[in-house]
RNA sequence: GCCGGUGUGGCGAAAUGGCAGACGCAACGGACUUAAAAUCCGUUUUCGCGAAAGCGGAGUGAGGGUUCGAGUCCCUCCGCCGGUACCA
């Protein structure tokens, strides 16, 4: 294939037009203000998932979600929007890093390389990016803002009075630092020794650094964390007003993972302390039999008596070294001991002993639990290990094998005996209350945001510590540059690497800069906001940007029209975006409480053999190889023509000949070979009237495009372009208005050869001035589309028996009239006993018959 | 385990509750060609009958239900893909 000729000359005009779309700035997209900037259009801002640059280079993957918005960002331009299509460099990373680690070259230069080749890639698919809006995390400019935002964070608090963030100065308590949305705690993370750096969960695969494959440890370390546990209500309840797919919705709600329920305490006997409990099932408080701390818990010691001090202190120790994911296995037999101790169940007065147990997790809800093990599974399976009394308390209205966990009505549970389920937890919380033994509480899943890395390719904090205390620098230090570096070895300690640029470090006689740099996720959180305004020197983005651009916060949340990406960042970026973008709104800097109104998943590509493409594999295509062969246009056409976006689906190399050809159709509709060889605009295309069904065929074409475009069905859009085609070719001679019509529908989709037939058409004929993207999306005459005559079919019980042509508007008693007066079929219902006549106008006409 | 998605020809897929398989791939036949490629035209869910035009049956993972009529709606089950995992 690759020796031959191709079928249409994309090699000559898709740089070309590549090149010309560049010179004239073809996709630059003014800001309100300036001098060509229309007001009167509406505004679509649609966004791709930025890439991290890596030396791999694009695979298919990316372009498939791109090609999606591009098509759309095209469309919508046509349509008379003012369209924001922007693109760039999420370029801090792990990778970067590592290179620089074992081969001595600064993460810069190779990310600045890495950047040039994707940046070359995309730009030979014709993507219309405004690149003049183009922004890289890691330059010094967009690192200035990400740091500025970081001190927003640091100098505001969650005030639970409003539900909102505020600046720290209306906190009225005595401790600022402990409410600051920015704070620092002593955290369990996931040191890697190896490679000297902590790793985020995500990069921790079976209890192994994902990259290289290096042992991992849990060790306690002192982190900056973002508060955004404040926000969990406010984030979950945000999604309603959200045009996101359900099952993102769902990811996001359960990532959060509220619940409701109730703080218990219960007191200990013989110890000045009592134990606090949370649990959703308040109402079981009557069934508690024993209680369980997890053995981190802080009041595991002062309890524990003396008989059993050696018991207790293996177990910790044993539970210590396990991994943190065996611990994690829920299938796992449980295992605990006794601490000797007991607790007095508030209800009853009933002595329960205390037990510590590696089921009970320190970081959700109290670290501690009250255990009904008539109705917890977990309880339950615990309590028949260790021969614990079993009490029944909740009675339900089926009967039920097993534990029973649902909800029922109470029995053996005093002041709530005969109470269903939810009521009974209502009473007993307001008795807790009443008696200052509880309160109702509501919990999350969701844990603060750990937001610092010990590595040396990430944002440097705008902090300095003195005296043991942090501050912030003052935003006029902003940015905070990133020292140079010789070596970027990790130095075998927790210490991060910048800690080896001492002069950086010292910030005064007694001051010292903090020493961690921000996770990946911070820039990512809002480069969509950047984009509006990316040269910006005076703020973030600029307000009259934001407020156009992202909309006034009206009766939508707004933001991003459409946000196109993969699902894989469904609760991690896309709810650190949401949280980050809340604090900003709260504190005045945005005007919309949202950033993405409307989102968007396309599904994996797979490769040919089914399976996700993997260098191991060997199964990955490279665009560039596509591109080659087929061109720019046919691998748009093709990642759209697979299967439904959203869809997973398996790249066919036949598949993209098939979008080839029917593009090399298009192209012979025009022009035809000579005897040079050389493209002719082709005799048959001629200043004709279309045939009626010519004419039928390009306005099902126009409302079918129209309407896929509408619901991102970009497969069967191709298909009715393909239909249109068929029909153009069979034709002796071509209509040239039918060309142009089809040449502005196909425009989105493969811009090169549109653009290409365009300007070869206007050497002869009238219309085709200017480019064939420029002219307004055509509307379809649906009086051109009804037929005089529809075939109906007439059915015996629903089987298709023959076929009628009617008049397109005769009624239910016409068409039974006409079924009736059809030969063949009344002699099919012979003798049968008709009961029942369905006549649907348009469709069919069904007899029901009995025997 | 729980949650979500999905299941239609040889393959990718299409079908406001109304003729299942549009469009594309592959395959087969024909035209063009010395020949091939490319291109163009045609056939192509499957089984049975027929020389053929055609006729008849079955058919959207399995089983049930609602309906004049179900790929589509409801119930039960199975497979595959993804997420999540002791969250009290």
């Amino acid at each position: 294939m690759s020796s031959q000729r191709k079928q249409y000359p994309f090699p000559e005009f898709e740089p070309k037009w590549q090149n010309r779309w560049e010179e004239t700035s073809a996709y630059r997209t003014p800001n309100p203000g300036e001098p060509d900037f229309d007001a009167a259009r509406p505004k679509y801002y649609v966004l791709d998932m930025f890439p991290y640059p890596s030396g791999e280079g694009l695979h298919v993957g990316h372009p498939e979600g791109y090609t999606a918005t591009d098509i759309l960002a095209r469309h919508h331009r046509m349509r008379g929007f003012n369209v924001l299509h922007p693109m760039g460099w999420d370029a801090f990373g792990l990778p970067a890093e590592q290179y620089a680690v074992k081969t001595g070259q600064h993460p810069a230069v190779t990310t600045a390389r890495n950047i040039g080749k994707f940046k070359g890639q995309l730009q030979r698919i014709g993507f219309s990016y405004d690149w003049s809006r183009e922004v890289n995390t890691t330059t010094p400019d967009y690192v200035r803002w990400t740091q500025w935002i970081f001190l927003q964070i640091y100098h505001s608090w969650f005030n639970p009075v409003t539900n909102r963030a505020e600046p720290i100065a209306t906190y009225t308590g005595d401790d600022p630092d402990s409410v600051r949305l920015a704070y620092v705690a002593e955290m369990p993370v996931n040191w890697c020794p190896e490679l000297g750096t902590v790793l985020a969960n995500e990069e921790v695969v079976d209890g192994k650094s994902e990259v290289g494959g290096f042992p991992v440890e849990r060790r306690p370390m002192r982190q900056w964390m973002l508060r955004i546990t404040a926000f969990g209500d406010r984030l979950l309840a945000g999604l309603d007003a959200l045009d996101w797919p359900d099952s993102i919705k769902l990811l996001q709600k359960n990532w959060i993972g509220r619940s409701e329920g109730a703080f218990v305490d219960f007191a200990l006997e013989g110890v000045e302390a009592k134990v606090t409990v949370y649990t959703t099932r308040p109402d079981t408080l009557f069934g508690a039999t024993y209680m369980v701390l997890a053995p981190e818990h802080t009041l595991v010691a002062q309890i524990t008596t003396a008989g059993q001090r050696d018991a207790v202190a293996d177990y910790i120790k044993t539970v210590g070294s396990k991994s943190e994911r065996d611990r994690q296995d829920a299938s796992r037999e449980k295992t605990g001991v006794f601490t000797g101790a007991y607790a007095v169940n508030p209800v009853n007065g009933e002595r329960i002993p205390v037990w510590i147990a590696d089921y009970v997790l320190t970081g959700y809800g109290t670290g501690a639990i009250m255990a009904v093990p008539a109705h917890d599974e977990r309880d339950h399976a615990f309590a028949t290990k260790f021969s614990l009394p079993v009490i029944e308390v909740v009675r339900s209205t089926e009967p039920v094998d097993g534990c029973f966990a649902g909800e029922g009505v109470a029995v053996n549970s005093g002041i709530l005996d005969g109470l269903p389920t939810a009521e009974a937890k209502t009473r007993i919380t307001s008795w807790l209350q009443d008696r200052g033994l509880g309160r109702a509480a509501v919990q999350f899943k969701l844990r603060d945001w750990l937001f610092s890395r010990q590595r040396y390719w990430g944002e440097p904090f705008p902090v300095i510590w003195e005296g043991g205390r942090h501050r912030t620098v003052g935003a006029e230090e902003l940015p905070v540059r990133l020292p140079e570096l010789a070596d970027f070895k990790p130095t075998g300690t927790a210490e991060p690497p910048l800690a080896k640029a001492t002069d950086w470090v010292r910030y005064s006689e007694t001051a010292r800069r903090e020493l961690n740099t921000m996770p990946q996720w911070a820039g990512s959180c809002w480069y969509y906001l950047r984009f509006c305004d990316p040269r910006n020197e005076d703020r973030f983005v600029g307000e009259e940007a934001a407020r156009y651009w992202l909309g006034d916060g009206g009766e939508k949340p707004g933001g991003v029209d459409l946000y196109v990406g993969g699902t894989e960042h469904a609760v991690l970026h896309l709810l650190y975006a949401r949280f980050w973008h809340m604090v900003l709104h709260d504190l005045g800097h945005l005007p919309t409480p949202e950033p993405f109104q409307r989102l968007v998943n396309q599904g994996m590509i797979l490769g040919t053999d089914g399976q996700k493409m993997s260098k191991s594999r060997g199964n990955v295509i490279n665009p560039d190889e596509v591109i080659n062969e087929y061109g720019a246009d046919a691998f748009r056409l093709y990642e759209m023509f697979m299967g439904p976006l959203e869809q997973m689906k398996p790249w066919s190399m036949k598949g993209v000949e098939g979008v080839y050809r029917f593009l090399a159709r298009v192209w012979r509709l025009a022009l035809h070979e000579d005897q040079e060889g050389q493209w002719q605009l082709s005799d048959a295309v001629a200043e004709i009237e279309p045939t009626p069904a010519q004419l039928r065929v390009l306005h099902a074409t126009i409302k079918k495009v129209t309407a896929d475009l509408g619901t991102l069905s970009f497969n069967t859009a191709i298909s009715q372009m393909m239909v249109c085609v068929n029909e153009l070719t069979a034709a002796e001679k071509r209509p040239v208005s039918a060309l142009r019509t089809l040449l502005v529908l196909l425009s989105p989709f493969a811009p090169h050869i549109a653009e290409e037939l365009w300007e070869r058409l206007d050497t002869r004929f009238g219309g085709f001035t200017g480019s064939a993207h420029a002219q307004a999306w055509p509307q379809h005459d649906e009086t051109l589309l009804i037929e005089n005559e529809v075939e109906i079919v007439l059915q015996i019980n629903g089987k298709v028996r023959e076929k009628l042509v009617v008049p397109k508007d005769a009624t239910r008693e016409q068409l039974e009239a006409a079924a009736r007066s059809h030969d063949g079929f009344m002699a099919q219902l012979a003798g049968k006993d008709v009961v029942k006549v369905v006549a649907v106008p348009g469709k069919l006409v069904n007899f029901v018959v009995r025997g």
